[in-house]
Parts: structure tokens; sequence; C-alpha cells
RNA sequence: GCCUCCGUCGCAUAAUGGUAUUGCACCGGUCUUGAGAACCGGGCCUUUACGGCUUCCAGGUUCGAUUCCUGGCGGGGGCGCCA
């Protein structure tokens, strides 16, 4: 949500900003929302100078009667204002509502840095980290992997939950927790302050953090409860500080979250496919962060680099990839995706996303900072460290030894007992 | 989940239908070598007006609601259930 001032000082460049998302049809907005915007104001003035003559009037009959004069005739005076009140503001509100619709939905500026570009097929390669290999012999598919080890049980799941579910057992569950405890503890030697957050929050934080339509793809609601499970911890993690203000010796806030996340993906075909790629359900290591304006893309560069270090330490090769002003979600003003290698399938898969929001994010939700005097809107970002079990599937592809064993990796031998090697010789 | 009491700035507190009081803390400014003291100020909105809004939230009654009524949310105490 961008800055109303900001349309009415410079429409020009919000419609530029428009232009560069490939969201023409979004254009006529702009001057509508002016429009609204004017008569808003008009109305606004004429309703605080009603209440400001009910106020005196008010006053009149309170001084006169506390001197036992007539008020019959300051009453009938009186009486005709709050109908006059209440007709204004049915307006305002009316126009207020509408207004707020509009400004929900024009993008956030973008920043100077962001490439154009239609869809995610214009995505930009940023650089590569580690070597993309593709050994001699064959990589198996995790599921064909996780089936001959005994380390999953999909036909299970679906019997118990259904599509999209998985048990996780023996080796690879240790693995699985351990990835994740890696990713937590590698954030708190960065600085970040652990936090495990609700798992469920009400319909009016999720209102706050999503789109309607995305809420109807993405979450499962609680029957007979005013509580959804939550997508990723973001949600309540940066619920909490809705209509907070911050004080500015706080700031930046580092924040990593541990949470399950839950997830319809309605319409996403991916969900056919066998195994840990697309499912309703996984875990995942966050990192937020609130901070000074001036200060949000320092964080940003930051952010993005913790995370392709450690899947450097998981000894996966990762690249990232710049969003393009379209493929670019409307809140964010800049956003990278940190991919994995897949030496199966050749390419690199997405395993994570970091966004800089900056004040947009904070503006719709309220989240300020208090110091130097003033009382401004923080910045906002979110990134992933890791999510499991997607990430396993790197893991698995990536350290897979030519008898069909995995190597872990020495960083992670602490969090696995001090195995050096899991899962059967099966060549 | 039930019964019961309660919700006013970060904390404490006053007003009990007449337009939110006071103290402490915090922050900014003036003064100062610096700190402290002292003094001035402190949120939001708009067309900056001796303007409007703000007593957990949303409604209602009223010329006027912190005060009365209804619902929600949050907290304390008691009972029940529970890893």
């Amino acid at each position: 949500m961008i800055d109303i001032k900001l349309l009415r000082e410079n429409p020009k460049l919000v419609k530029e900003n428009i232009k560069k998302k490939f969201q023409n049809d979004k254009l006529i907005l702009v001057d509508k929302v002016l429009k609204l915007d004017e008569e808003w104001r008009k109305l606004k003035n004429e309703e605080d100078k009603l209440r400001s003559s009910r106020n005196n009037i008010s006053k009149e009959i309170s001084e006169a009667k506390k001197q036992k004069k007539d008020v019959s005739k300051l009453l009938k005076q009186a009486k005709t204002i709050p109908e006059e009140i209440e007709k204004t503001e049915e307006k305002r509100k009316k126009l207020e509502t509408q207004i707020k619709e509009i400004m929900m939905v024009i993008p956030n500026i973008i920043d100077a840095s962001v490439p154009i570009g239609k869809d995610d097929s214009q995505n930009v390669e940023l650089k590569k980290f580690g070597k993309p290999e593709v050994p001699a012999y064959e990589i198996m598919h995790h599921s064909k992997l996780a089936e001959k080890n005994e380390w999953a049980d999909f036909d299970s799941a679906r019997e118990t939950s259904g599509n999209g579910f998985y048990y996780i057992t023996g080796d690879l569950a240790l693995l699985h927790s351990a990835i994740l405890a890696f990713a937590r503890d590698y954030m708190v030697q960065q600085g970040f302050s652990y936090v495990i957050p609700p798992f469920m929050i009400r319909r009016k934080v999720v209102e706050g953090v999503m789109s309607f339509k995305e809420m109807d793809a993405m979450m499962y609601k609680i029957d007979g409860e005013d509580l959804y499970l939550i997508g990723t911890s973001e949600h309540s993690m940066i619920g909490r500080f809705i209509d907070k203000t911050i004080s500015g010796k706080k700031i930046p806030l580092l924040l990593t979250s541990y949470s399950p996340c839950f997830r319809k993906e309605v319409g996403s075909h991916g969900l056919e496919e066998k195994g840990f790629y697309r499912v309703h359900q996984f875990e995942k290591q966050e990192m937020i962060v609130i901070c000074e304006p001036e200060d949000s893309y320092k964080w940003y560069e930051k952010m993005w680099k913790y995370t392709v270090e450690v899947f450097e330490k998981m000894n996966i090769p990762v690249r990232t990839l710049e969003c393009c002003s379209g493929d670019l979600a409307d809140l964010k003003a800049k956003s990278v995706d940190v991919e994995a290698w897949s030496p199966r399938q050749k390419k690199y898969f997405e395993v994570g996303s970091c966004s800089n929001l900056t004040d947009a994010q904070a503006r719709r939700l309220n989240i300020r900072i208090e110091g130097k005097g003033k009382i401004y809107f923080a910045h906002t970002l979110n990134n992933t460290v890791l999510a499991s079990p997607r990430a396993l599937i790197a893991f698995l592809e990536n350290n897979q030894q030519k008898d069909g064993s995995i190597k872990i990796p020495t960083a992670l031998q602490p969090y696995m007992a001090g195995k050096k090697y899991i899962g059967k010789i099966t060549k």
C-alpha cells in the first residue's frame, strides 16, 4: 500500500510504476482514486465543521444548564445536527472504503534497479554459487531413494490425510530436523533472535497479510473457530506488530522464526507429482527484519546471502534469480529467489525468496517506529532461511554418492549424531 | 468450557452523562564543554482551523458517552478438563 500523499503529489510516478509492471488496466484507478480523494477531503471538512458546531452548542447547553436557564430552544437547534453529521459520515465512509480498496491494488513503487519484464520467464539470473555439476552416475529421484531406504511413506499418508501429505521416517526424518536446526543456529549466530510464533491466526490478521484471492487459495480454516492455519510464519510474525509503534532503540528487529506451514495449493497441478516438491504441509525457518527506511536495502543484501551460505554449507550449489517488474507481487519493491541445483533435472528450482517490502506492508498494517522526535512507518523484509522437506530434495541429489548413499557435510554432522553417511548402498 | 470481576498514554491514576486529570518514565528542543536540573513541547486526520478525531474494538441511547445498554476481544480470580 503506497502513501496516498505520493499519489496526490506525483500521480505520474505512480502511473509509470504501474506501466513498468505491465498492469495497464490499473492506470485508470489512479485518476479515479484522485477524484474520490478530493471528494473525501471535501466531505471530511464539512463533517469537521458540523461536529465543531455541535460541540459548541453542546457547550452552550452545558453552561446554560449550570445557570438554570431554559435550554429547550438550544436543544431543538442541536437536534438537527447529528442527522446531518450522520448523512455526511455515511457518504465519507463509503468513499473511504472505495479509496482503500483501490489503494490496496495499486502496486508498491518498485526499486529503480528492478529489471523490467512481463513474467517469470524474464527473471534475471544474478549469480551462481558452487559448481552445478552433473555426475557421471545416475542421480536417483528423491522419492525413489526414499522408498528404497524406507525413508518415506506416501501411500499411508494418502490414506490418513490425502495427496500432498507424507510420513518421513528414520534417518531422513533425522536429516529433516537436522537441516532446520542447523539453519536456525546459523541465523542465531548472525545475531537474529529466535521466535516460535502461533501456528494459527485470526481472520483479521489473515486479511491484513494477504488478499482474499490468496487467502482462498492458500489458507486452511479451523471449523467452528475464528482461526486459520498459517501458510508461513511470516503471517504470525508480522501480525505481531500490527498497529504497534516500536521504540527506535529496538530497531532493527532481527527475527528468525520456525513454524510448520500449511497450504491448500489450490489450482497447482504439480501436486500430482510424487514426492516432496509441492506439499500441503512443510516446516520452515524464516527471517523477518523490521528496520529504519534508509537501511532496508543494506538488510536485503545481507538476508539473501545468509540463505546462500546455509545452502553452501550443505554442499548444495545455488543461484540467485531476480524477480522482474511483472513477476513482483504488488507489495514488494524488490525480490530475489534463491534456487538450488538439481543434478537430476539439470536445472535450478526455487528453495527460498527474499523480499524488501519497503514501507508498503508497514503502512498497510500500521507498523511504525518512534524515534528522533518523530513517528514514521518502518521498512519490513522477509526471507526463507530453509524450508523442509523441499530442501531435502536438493540435499539428497547433491550429496548422493555413486553407491547410492548420502554423504553428510561436516557442518551437519553434529546435528546427525555424528553420522557421516546415511542410506543403503544400492548400486 | 462455565461463573465472576475488570480494561483510560510505557507504568500508575482522576473524572461516574457536560467534552480525559495528575505523577513517573520515555523522546525532541532550549540552555550547557558535557551530563543533570530547569523550561517548552509530544498521537492521528484534513483545505493548519481559537478545526476534527483519540478512554480495548464495533454498534446503540443522547444535544453531549470514559461513564448507560448490546456484542466482540483481552486480562485477573474461582470451578472443570488436560500434555
